[in-house]
RNA sequence: GGAGGGGUGGCCGAGCGGUUAAAGGCACCAGACUGUAAAUCUGGCCUCGUAUGAGUACACAGGUUCGAAUCCUGUCCCCUCCA
C-alpha cells in the first residue's frame, strides 16, 4: 500500500481493517484535508434484528471509533426503516419479518452500545445517530419508482451477490428483499445531501449495497461518495467468529455478563491473538507486535491485556478490572472470584442437605439433571474444587466455609451458591 | 390450476413394519495432554432414575397391525417441473 496521508485510513490500514475500498486515495485526499476542510463524515448501518450486536459489528464499531479519534465524524445509522424489508446479502433464506415493537425494543438495547463506544453531542465530530425510517417512512411508492427506481437497471442488481447468490442457489428472493438494496443506497444518498457524509463503511457483505448507494448519490444528487469494506473476521480455525456454547458474543451487558465477555478474549486462540488486538484493542502497533511475537505460556500475557482492553472499551474499566481479578482469583489461585455468577439459596433449602445434582442445575452449570449426573460421570464436577464422587453426593451448610460455595463444571465454568 | 418429490434429534443425513432412543458426520460438553490455546486421543450428548428400567420422540391428527419413523387416511408446511 503506498503511503496514506490521512491518519484513518494510515491507522486502518496498518491495522488490517480494510478489505475493499473505492478510490481509496481520492479518499485519503479528502480525510487528510480535515484542518482546512473540516471533518469528513462517514456512517455505518445496523439492522435492528436483535436487542443487542455480537462481536460480529464490533469491527465496524472500532473504526467509527478510529474515524472520531481521527477528528472525523461519524454517524451511527440504525435501520429503523430497512429492518422493516431485511437484507438478504448473505443469507440464503428470507428472516422473518419483525413487528414494529420489536424493532423499536431492539433499536433501545442497542443505541446503549453506542454510548460506550463514541462520543455523541453537536460537536463537530461529536458522533451523530440517525434512525432511517425518518425518511423511508415517508416515501411515496410512485414517486420513489419515478426519481430513484430510474436509477437502477434489473440487469445490473442481477449481478450483485446479495441476489445473485440466492437465485444461483435457487432459493427464494423475495420482491420486499430485492428493494433492500435501493433502499440502502438511497440511505446513503440521504446521509450525503443532509450530513455532507461522504463515505459508507460496512462489512464485505455490503460492497453491494455501498456501491449502489455512492452510484445513486452520484447520478440523483451529484454526490462524490466513498466506500470501505472490511474483511469476514474469521478465527484462525475459519469459523466466523463470536460464537460461543451458549450463542453470539453479545456485546450488551444485559445479554452477557462483563466477565463472561472478558473470558471470551482471554480464550482466544494463540494464532488470532495478533489480528484481535490489531481489531480490537487501541494499543499501539509497537505493543501489538511485541504482544503477539510471544511464545509458549508467555502468550497467556498477551490474551489477558487483550481481554482487559477489549471489556473495558465495551463495559468501561471498572467493569474489565472486576473480570480480570475475578479470573486471577478463581484460575490462578485457585479461589472464587467475586464476579463469577451467583445464586442466592434461602439456607433453610440446606436443612438435611441437597443433592449435589440439583445444587448444580440450581446454579446454571447444567440445564438438566442428567445433564449434571454426565458431568460427575466424566470427573467435570467439583465443589470448592474437590471433585464430587458421584450423583448421590448430598450437600449441606457444612460446605459453606465462608458463607459461600464454588461449583466448576469443567475447567472454565464456575459459579457461586451463597446462603440467603 | 396440474404433475411429482419431501417434512427424522441443535444442524446435515441414513433408516422405509420388529434386531431403532433411531447409523454416520458436524456442532457441543467433560476427561487426558497443556498454557483457561490449538491439534490429538477417550468418554458423553431427549427427560426422569444409582441402575435393571420407565416415559416421551421421527410435521400434526387419526387408522391398520401382536408390533409403525417405516403401511393407510386426513390436515398443515416446503420444494421441483408444467401451465
Amino acid at each position: 500500500m503506498t503511503s496514506l496521508k490521512s491518519d484513518f485510513l494510515q491507522i486502518l490500514t496498518e491495522r488490517d481493517f480494510i478489505h475493499q475500498a473505492t478510490d481509496l486515495e481520492g479518499l485519503d485526499a479528502k480525510m487528510a484535508a480535515l484542518e482546512k476542510e473540516g471533518p469528513t463524515s462517514a456512517y455505518i448501518g445496523f439492522d435492528c434484528t436483535g436487542t443487542s450486536l455480537h462481536v460480529g459489528s464490533l469491527v465496524q464499531i472500532m473504526m467509527l471509533r478510529w474515524l472520531q479519534k481521527c477528528g472525523h465524524k461519524p454517524i451511527v445509522l440504525l435501520g429503523g426503516g430497512t429492518t422493516r424489508i431485511g437484507d438478504p446479502s448473505g443469507k440464503d433464506e428470507s428472516r422473518k419479518l419483525l413487528t414494529d415493537t420489536d424493532i423499536n425494543r431492539n433499536m433501545d438495547g442497542i443505541r446503549s452500545i453506542f454510548d460506550q463506544f463514541l462520543t455523541f453531542g453537536d460537536g463537530q465530530n461529536d458522533a451523530m445517530m440517525v434512525n432511517n425510517a425518518e425518511w423511508l417512512d415517508k416515501l411515496e411508492y410512485i414517486e420513489f419508482l419515478r426519481e430513484i427506481g430510474t436509477h437502477f437497471t434489473i440487469n445490473r442488481m442481477m449481478t450483485f451477490d446479495s441476489v445473485k447468490l440466492r437465485l444461483d442457489r435457487e432459493q427464494p428472493l423475495t420482491f420486499l428483499e430485492f428493494n433492500y438494496m435501493i433502499l440502502q443506497a438511497y440511505d446513503f444518498m440521504e446521509l450525503g445531501k443532509r450530513y455532507y457524509c461522504a463515505l459508507q463503511m460496512g462489512g464485505s457483505d455490503q460492497w453491494g449495497n455501498i456501491v449502489n448507494g455512492m452510484e445513486l448519490g452520484r447520478r440523483a444528487a451529484g454526490l462524490s461518495l466513498f466506500g470501505l469494506t472490511t474483511p469476514l473476521i474469521t478465527t484462525a480455525d475459519g469459523k466466523k467468529m463470536g460464537k460461543t456454547a451458549d450463542g453470539a458474543v453479545w456485546l450488551n451487558e444485559d445479554s452477557l455478563p462483563a466477565y463472561d465477555y472478558w473470558q471470551f478474549w482471554r480464550n482466544t486462540q494463540d494464532a488470532d491473538v495478533g489480528k484481535f488486538l490489531r481489531l480490537f484493542t487501541e494499543l499501539p502497533m509497537d505493543e501489538v507486535r511485541r504482544l503477539e511475537a510471544l511464545e509458549g505460556s508467555e502468550i497467556n500475557d498477551a490474551k489477558i491485556i487483550l481481554a482487559d482492553e477489549a471489556t473495558k472499551m465495551c463495559r468501561g474499566e471498572k467493569a474489565a478490572a472486576k473480570a480480570n481479578a475475578t479470573a486471577r482469583e478463581t484460575f490462578v489461585q485457585g479461589g472464587a472470584g467475586a464476579d463469577l455468577p451467583t445464586v442466592v439459596i434461602a439456607s433453610g433449602v440446606f436443612d438435611g442437605g441437597i443433592p449435589v445434582v440439583d445444587l448444580f442445575v440450581e446454579a446454571g452449570l447444567g440445564s438438566s439433571k442428567g445433564e449434571v449426573r454426565r458431568l460427575i460421570k466424566g470427573g467435570g464436577a467439583k465443589i470448592n474444587d474437590v471433585k464430587v464422587e458421584g450423583p448421590e453426593q448430598m450437600v449441606d451448610e457444612s460446605a459453606f466455609g465462608e458463607g459461600q460455595v464454588k461449583l466448576s463444571a469443567g475447567k472454565k465454568r464456575h459459579a457461586l451458591v451463597k446462603l440467603g
